[in-house]
RNA sequence: GGCCCGUUGGUCAAGCGGUUAAGACACCGCCCUUUCACGGCGGUAACACGAGUUCAAAUCUCGUACGGGUCACCA
């Protein structure tokens, strides 16, 4: 009777079931076997790799199983919250390719289960608060933050474990008189759940990444309510995740240490639990330090700093799918042209141990994956990237779009194309010599050209040129120029005997690249100078004619 | 410190008691080739260590080492 009257006590205002909620929220019709999955960030502003890890595990196990997929904000720490951080948590997302069934959205709610605002919850975590302490399996804690850290120093003094627990749980016995008297006093509490007494005693789960684990029963007498109200995530979690009726729950190793919480808690309230899913964690080399992706330590592995840099959200994606699920790379060889949707992705398949992020793979993954796009889809792309992040590049694309598409559809298509793109920002670096602003020359003509006969070969290509020639006569003519100044027309000529030839024709038209590029690496010549032009050619061998 | 998870080449990784221990990235060499890129061929390079179980262990067990995570009124 005592609990009741304790229930009453710490919450005087809640008047609805249980059962009222169960109903409120009946399980979800869905076809046989259909994943529920849910991302549950909190709004602290910062999303990251991990992050989106995470979403496409989720995004992936609900849709290809017919399921849902939901968005659910973990606001309940107050503190940590920053302004407009959902709208950035959403927007981002939604650049990555990363769409919602249901849950918080930027305008509002979708979906049946909602709110899906933690802190707008707060009367249903109470509810279900109110029926543990009914059952005594709740109780409140007066404690204040010195008195736990008091008793945490003395945990370590005498070398116990830390915590909440057993004999340290000062409040576990509280009388109904002592709590009353507390709270007449104005004292604020926690709501506590009352863990059952250290046995030593394990559980399994099944755990559909890792297979079976086995871990100690908790004995923590664990926060479940804030004192204001608000629960934690632990108890958050498992009344959400019950209520909102979540299949598959994808969350990162880090919670394997408080799973043994939230299994009790899920076996309390005569739950069923979800699948859960342990993601490994996404790691970096630190000073040859293997560790976690770290907010605060890594802004670079923000998903900002990949929608600036400019790789391609399906970039990411297909890189994130090659970590994720060891067979895909096989499948994507397999099948190079299908959608990353079809791809039969699984928890089952997923790595178990951290893995690095590889930028250079990722950079490889992103040139295939770049090399398969139309100049037009290119064109879009770059500028819509260019107009967001890099102005004087935008003005440069778009006051031409012929000449840029041109320039882009260098190389394109085709049997072979080219693969010098891994990212927008390194787009500009790679296309630079197109634009008067920003071309220079980067590196030296080549070494086996005499200076003299550098001025001889531009002045001939300037006397022969004809803009109108074909790739292999304009090749022929560079050849022509070459084999008059004592240049092999063929390289192997010159590799069997170096000693009749100055050097070869890919000299001669080295020094015509460097004149043209700037570099003595380029695409093909004749192509540049097509998308150039004739006159801005000329200017540029002029030029170099006149340096030399 | 307690508890939990992990450890296959430089990196990502297949592997599920018998394999010459895949593949991808990176690196190197060769070929193709006017440079580069692409493509082709080839190469260097790995089961953390020690016991045990077994005819047989990268695979199972136990220790050791190392790495990571977690022990909040944060998630």
């Amino acid at each position: 009777m005592d609990n009741k009257k304790m229930a009453q006590l710490l919450f005087p205002n809640i008047d609805k079931s249980p059962l009222y909620y169960e109903e409120l929220y009946p399980k979800r019709n869905l076809p046989e076997g259909a994943k529920v999955t849910r991302l549950g960030p909190s709004p602290t502003g910062f999303i990251h790799l991990g992050n989106l890890f995470g979403a496409i595990t989720d995004e992936r196990l609900a849709h290809l199983s017919q399921g849902v997929f939901f968005l659910r904000i973990e606001d309940t720490d107050q503190k940590r919250e920053v302004e407009g951080a959902v709208d950035v948590v959403i927007n981002t997302l939604r650049y990555f390719g990363v769409e919602f069934d249901e849950g918080a959205l930027s305008d509002g709610e979708k979906g049946d289960y909602g709110p899906y605002r933690q802190r707008q919850r707060a009367e249903i975590y109470q509810t279900f608060a109110k029926s543990l302490v009914e059952r005594g399996l709740a109780y409140p804690c007066f404690c204040t933050e010195e008195e736990l850290s008091a008793m945490r120093e003395k945990q370590t003094e005498l070398k116990e474990n830390f915590g909440y627990y057993g004999k340290w749980a000062v409040h576990r016995n509280i009388t109904f008189e002592e709590a009353q008297k507390n709270i007449q006093e104005g004292k604020s509490f926690v709501l506590r759940f009352r863990a059952p007494e250290p046995s030593g005693k394990t559980f399994t789960v099944k755990d559909a990444i890792r297979g079976e684990l086995t871990m100690p029963e908790n004995e923590q007498d664990v926060v479940l309510l804030k004192s204001d109200g608000i629960p934690t995530y632990h108890f958050a979690h498992v009344v959400d995740d019950h209520l909102m009726r979540t299949t598959h729950v994808v969350r990162g190793e880090e919670w394997l240490a408080t799973l043994p919480i939230h299994v009790q808690l899920f076996d309390t309230m005569g739950w069923e639990k979800p699948i859960y899913c342990h993601t490994a964690q996404l790691m970096k080399i630190d000073n040859g330090v293997k560790r976690k992706l770290s907010k605060r330590k890594d802004p670079e592995l923000s998903l900002d700093y990949y929608k600036s840099e400019g790789y391609l959200p399906g970039a990411v994606w297909e890189y994130l799918m090659t970590v994720l699920n060891s067979n895909y790379e096989q499948w994507r060889m397999e099948n190079p042209d299908a959608d990353v949707k079809q791809f039969n992705f699984t928890a089952e398949k997923m790595g178990i141990s951290g893995s690095l992020f590889d930028i250079d793979k990722l950079n490889d993954v992103s040139k295939n994956y770049l090399a398969t796009l139309d100049s037009q889809t290119v064109y879009d792309y770059i500028t819509a990237w260019a107009k967001e992040c890099d102005e004087e590049y935008y003005e440069l694309l778009t006051r031409d779009k012929e000449f840029s598409l041109g320039m882009i559809a260098i190389g394109r298509g085709g049997e072979k194309p080219r693969k010098d793109i891994s990212h927008w920002k390194q787009s500009k670096e790679f296309y630079s010599f197109f634009f008067e602003e920003l071309f220079r020359r980067e590196d030296d003509y080549p070494q086996n050209v005499s200076p003299e006969d550098r001025k001889l070969i531009l002045q001939k290509y300037m006397e022969s040129y004809d803009h109108s020639d074909d790739q292999s006569t304009w090749f022929s003519k560079v050849r022509a120029i070459g084999e008059e100044l004592g240049y092999a027309p063929q390289p192997k000529l010159y590799k069997k005997n170096p000693e009749s030839y100055k050097g070869h024709v890919g000299d001669v038209s080295g020094v015509i690249r460097v004149a043209i590029t700037g570099r003595t690496n380029s695409p093909d010549i004749w192509c540049i100078q097509q998308v150039l032009g004739k006159e801005r050619s000329m200017i540029r061998i002029q030029k170099a004619y006149d340096e030399n």
